[in-house]
DNA sequence: ACGGTAACGTGTACGCTGTACTCCCGCCAA
DNA sequence: TTGGCGGGAGTACAGCGTACACGTTACCGT
């Protein structure tokens, strides 16, 4: 009897349930990761509060991996556009800051970012129109390619070994593609991200490969490493001190 | 019958096997995570490649975070130490460098390292000896301060927030502790990472409170962001290019 | 208004994880 | 020889991600 109460009840609620969807998946997602963290997130949980069985969110998400990504992409696109008509520097540095300020909301998203290893594609219109910043700030691709290296996780509050391969796919899955939609693929990133596609093909074209192959760690990592030793020489030689007096490198 | 014989052959096993202890186990956590990386690394898979029942581990590492812990430490015990004699930027540079292959060799180190909480006494050993490269190169403790925290992450080849507080514990920790426990402890921190502790007491000097109740995240965000930018206009300004030719920064 | 259909949610199950608790074997000191 | 005890074995549990098969719902063209 109680038995068949329950079950009518169901049956009412059901009628008036919310659907569920991708976006509301991700927003739950997110704010659950807000207040738990991300240790405790799991599937299990999220799918409990949307009082939905666990197996439901498999309709609008292929995965946890996917998921997270899409949580991730939230963020992202929670980043400040760049300030427009602004000296390259005082745009790259308030972009970054703004960055610094959403993943700080979400202390979860940079744990998530970190471990991600798909470019989605808010990331690479946000690497993209940072770019941009500096393109349009009268850098060559050479040293725009290097710097943005070299600011590397300053963009996100961390550093990453960014864009290994920002737009090849690697060898093993070029093998699983057939070769026209992988040109397709470039076309469209090409028309997508267009500054990505300027570093990519100027770097490229640097090491003498037709497509790029991935970056040469080792020098960028010197390049920024020795970008900081520099700049500590500098306010060491001219007696540089955080006490309120005057702030000499900015 | 077969039962039997089996049995048998356990006991003889039994009789030979070499006994566990921590550094066996440590050690071999450290090849397993090299060669199945770190998502595949799980307690029973270690168990088994020690030929031994998953919860046999536990009489040497208490759960999985402190066997982490364990096996970072060793990684970072092979850093090779800072080069007597050399200039201050030498000996970084070189340290860095170290630093950088010693954890290629661990791909799975650096995420271990970035999600590792605990400070064990190799991070904090490293760190110490890290400092004391910039005091012995006449650095201030104020300006070594900002400059560990601008390193960060190149420390170890990326970046995270480095020793929000280096040597106390939170409040919250401090309650569970008895003060006298506590005083002992900041006084055996002293001796053991003299050059930590320089840092912390002028750090907490700075900001008036007794305890150094961590530094100012965002001031150090910027600092080391500035640092770059600016190195970034130096670079812009004298036309840098990677190309063969001079390499103006170094 | 109705019936077909595709999208959506459910139930069940599997193999994996970390680890708590109990027990007992085999080694060492006395 | 014996007694103790420490380190390994066995069993168990709750939680995880997700594959697969099965109902149910919502919508659309007639």
């Amino acid at each position: 009897m109680t038995e068949r109460v329950r079950e009518v009840t169901e049956k009412l609620d059901m009628g008036r349930r919310v659907r569920l969807n991708r976006d509301r998946v991700l927003r739950a997602g997110v704010s659950l990761a807000d207040e738990g963290g991300i240790d405790s997130f799991s599937m299990r949980r999220l799918a409990q509060e949307l009082e939905v069985v666990p197996m439901a969110l498999y309709k609008h998400v292929s995965n946890k991996e996917e998921l997270l990504d899409g949580m991730v992409e939230i963020i992202i696109a929670g980043i400040d556009p760049p300030e427009i008509g602004a000296d390259w520097k005082d745009a790259v540095r308030l972009r970054v800051l703004s960055a610094r300020h959403a993943l700080q909301q979400h202390p979860w998203a940079r744990r998530a970012i970190e471990t991600r290893t798909t470019k989605t594609p808010a990331v690479l219109a946000y690497m993209d129109s940072f770019i941009a910043m500096f393109l349009a700030g009268g850098f060559s691709t050479d040293l725009t390619h290097h710097v943005m290296h070299a600011l590397g996780g300053r963009m996100w509050g961390f550093t990453q070994e960014l864009f290994d391969d920002p737009a090849m796919p690697t060898a093993a899955k070029q093998a699983a593609v057939p070769p026209e939609a992988q040109t397709v693929m470039l076309r469209r990133m090409a028309e997508l991200y267009p500054n990505i596609a300027t570093i990519a093909a100027s770097a490229a074209h640097d090491d003498g490969s037709v497509v790029g192959h991935g970056c040469d760690d080792q020098f960028e990592f010197e390049f920024a490493l020795d970008l900081l030793l520099d700049g500590f020489e500098r306010l060491h030689r001219q007696g540089w001190t955080s006490r309120p007096g005057q702030r000499s490198n900015r």
